[in-house]
Order: structure tokens, then C-alpha cells, then sequence
DNA sequence: GTCTATAGAATGATAGAC
DNA sequence: GTCTATCATTCTATAGAC
């Protein structure tokens, strides 16, 4: 199987694109960089993909495919009822959500997202729908579950803002630290803090 | 007075430059591109600036100099006693917040900062002090103030870091909805739910 | 699918006249 | 402090041989 060996031309030049866009940003990568790391000339890597854009809407591509729901996370919302513990699902909730950003390849392609933003109307869409409104719906559905089940009186909607908002400023930061081998302690503890925060605040609702 | 007319060519290269750079980043804005919408040849700009990344410097300098601490702020934290309303310093930290927020040179130079922000390290910086930081340590000398005034036991590390950390996040996706005009007053009512959601919750905190 | 060769435009920056 | 003229690179992309 010489595929597992070499993989694909096609293939090493999207990673290798992927990489240096997110060091550099896109605009600063010339396909002479992207074919030289790959040990092509350039013009065969057009035979791979037509333009340099096209290589960025494949990384687009690539990264909405990333956010497609699993069905195992919407199966472990419909497991919420009264006997829940409030604080477990958060702590999951949490170790998934340090996974992802330890995860080396995600982390590119959301540094090339942040930057593309503002010149990429499609980066901007994916970060608004994907890093922004569907964690809140997420949570927002996951409350509503609790709140029912446990009989709370509070608006899920605030909440689920009041549990993401935070955790998106804390992946930035810790994305930025990490950059410049600051210590990434410091925000994994804001992390749980805040996750613990928020479990006692719910823990005090359900007391009222 | 002619300099109120025509102002400096050189103010004019930075003003133009700040624009292209926060609508196109950096690397895609050529000096050909300034020096055309300023109306002078390209010869010139480098009679003001010795080259196109001595631009960015001073941009930064100008970032930084924007966020010097004024006396006056430091003066009302002093002030804070027992009789101090909780709500009301929020709310004008709100406003001014939002004040902030709409400034377009601000919100320009902003963008640009977070472009930057993986290829500059002095952006990374600025970010990190500026932007998160800083914001988090005022916040912690208000509550901390509060705190002892009305002898309420809590955490103000924490309770900064849940204060300004979802204003950050609101403050990104606000920029961001408005450059394709999405609308922002979805933003602004997360905003004012937060500030009312931790209001109360301080109020709480002191009831206890 | 890879290469050589090259087109054609854009880039940052400099020399030197006025 | 502005201009004309120009340089040396670098850029994306294509044509056509193997």
C-alpha cells in the first residue's frame, strides 16, 4: 500500500497550506512556499487545485465538516432528568471542550479563521454560527432540560450566554499564551473555576 | 491656518493606512494602494515612513497610547464606600464601554490588532495586556472595594473573570455581525442582560 | 501528474531632479 | 517634500513536453 506511505500530492499540499496559512495568514503564503515544503514545482500543484482560493475554500470546507454535530452529544441531552447531577455533565462538558483545543490541526484552522474574519465573509459566518451561537443553543437546551426536570425558575437563555461566553474568551487566550509558550495554567484554571462557578450558581437557583 | 485645511501628509498616510489595513489586513495592502487614495506617488510615503512595516509600528504605538490609564477612572474607584449602589457603577462602566465600542478608528484599529495577532507578537501582547488583562484587574479592585465596604465574602479574581471575560466575547461578536450588517441590538441586549444578571448577583451574594 | 519555461502583473524600495 | 524613472524581486497562473 504505497498510500500510507506517501498519502496524496493533494493532501500534503492542504496541510501543508494549513500550516503555514496559520502562521503566516493567507495572503502572506505564496504557492512557492506551499509547493517548496511539499517538494513540488508550482505548476503541478495547480494540477491539484485551480487557484490559491480554491485551496482556501477547501480549508473552509474542511473546517465546517469539523463542526458537524454527533448524534451521541443530542442522546446524552435526552439522558437529563431530575436525578442529574448538575456538576458531571459540566466537567465532561469540559474535558471534551480541552480536547479540542489541545488538538494540533484545529487549533490551525482556527488561527486562519480569526484571521481571515474581517476579509472572509464565510470565516465570519462560521465563527458566528459555530464557535458562537451553537455552544449557547447547546447549553441553552441542556438548562432547559435541567430547569424542568429540577424545577428551577431561571432563564436558560441568559445562562447558556453566561456559560459560553466566557469559556470562547478563554480558548482565545489560551491559543495566544500558547503562541508564545506563556503558561496555559493559568487559564485552564480560569476554566474550571468558572466551570465550577457556574455549577454552584445553579446548585444556589435550585435551592430558592 | 492651512494645517486645519490640509492636515499633514503624513497623518494622512496613517489614516489611509489604518483603513486599508483593517479592511484588507496588512499584507494585502500595498503602498501603491495607500499612496493612490492619499494622492501622492509612492516615492513620497517613504519621506514619512522609511518602510511599510514602520507604518504597522506606529499604528501600535498609537494602539497603546489609546489605552493609558485616566486618573479619573482610579479617582472613582477610590471613592467607592458601604452606600455605594451596586448598579449603577456598572452601568456606567457599561456606557462607556459602548461609547468605546462604536469609535471607528477604535474598532479599525482593533481589527487590525486581531489580524495581526499571530504573525506580530507585539499585537499578541497588547491584546493579552490590553484587552483582557487589564480590564480583569480593574474590575477586581472595584469588587474587592465593594466587597470589604459591604462585608460580602467572594472571590473578586473569580468574579472579574466572570464579569469582563463574556464582554470580551460580546465586544468581538459585536464587530463582527456589523461588518455585514447584521444587527447588533441582539448584542447590545446581551450586554445590558449581563451586567443586570451580575448586578443581582452580587446583590444576592450580600443578602447571604 | 510531474516537469521546464515563461508570461504578465504587482510588489517594496531607491536614485536623483526640482 | 514632491516628483519621474527605474530596479530587482516576487507573485499567481498558463503552455506544452514527457
Amino acid at each position: 500500500m504505497q498510500r500510507n506511505i506517501k498519502k496524496s500530492t493533494k493532501l500534503d499540499i492542504l496541510n501543508t497550506a494549513i500550516d503555514l496559512f496559520s502562521k503566516k495568514g493567507f495572503s502572506s503564503v505564496s504557492i512557492r512556499d506551499i509547493t517548496r515544503r511539499v517538494g513540488i514545482k508550482e505548476s503541478s500543484l495547480y494540477n491539484h487545485y485551480k487557484s490559491k482560493d480554491e485551496i482556501l475554500v477547501t480549508i473552509f470546507d474542511l473546517l465546517e465538516s469539523k463542526f458537524q454535530k454527533s448524534p451521541e452529544l443530542e442522546e446524552r441531552v435526552k439522558s437529563i432528568n431530575a436525578e442529574y447531577e448538575i456538576g458531571s455533565i459540566w466537567m465532561t462538558h469540559f474535558e471534551q471542550f480541552k480536547k479540542q483545543l489541545i488538538a494540533p490541526q484545529l487549533q490551525k484552522l482556527l488561527k486562519i479563521l480569526i484571521m481571515e474574519q474581517f476579509r472572509n465573509k464565510r470565516a465570519r459566518k462560521i465563527i458566528l454560527t459555530h464557535l458562537i451561537e451553537e455552544p449557547v443553543k447547546f447549553t441553552e437546551k441542556i438548562l432547559k432540560k435541567i430547569f424542568e426536570a429540577k424545577h428551577i425558575k431561571a432563564d436558560p437563555v441568559i445562562l447558556a450566554v453566561e456559560f459560553q461566553y466566557p469559556l470562547i474568551t478563554m480558548k482565545n487566550e489560551y491559543i495566544l499564551r500558547k503562541q508564545d509558550n506563556l503558561d496555559v495554567q493559568s487559564v485552564e484554571k480560569k476554566m474550571k473555576d468558572h466551570i465550577v462557578f457556574f455549577t454552584n450558581l445553579l446548585n444556589i437557583k435550585s435551592k430558592d
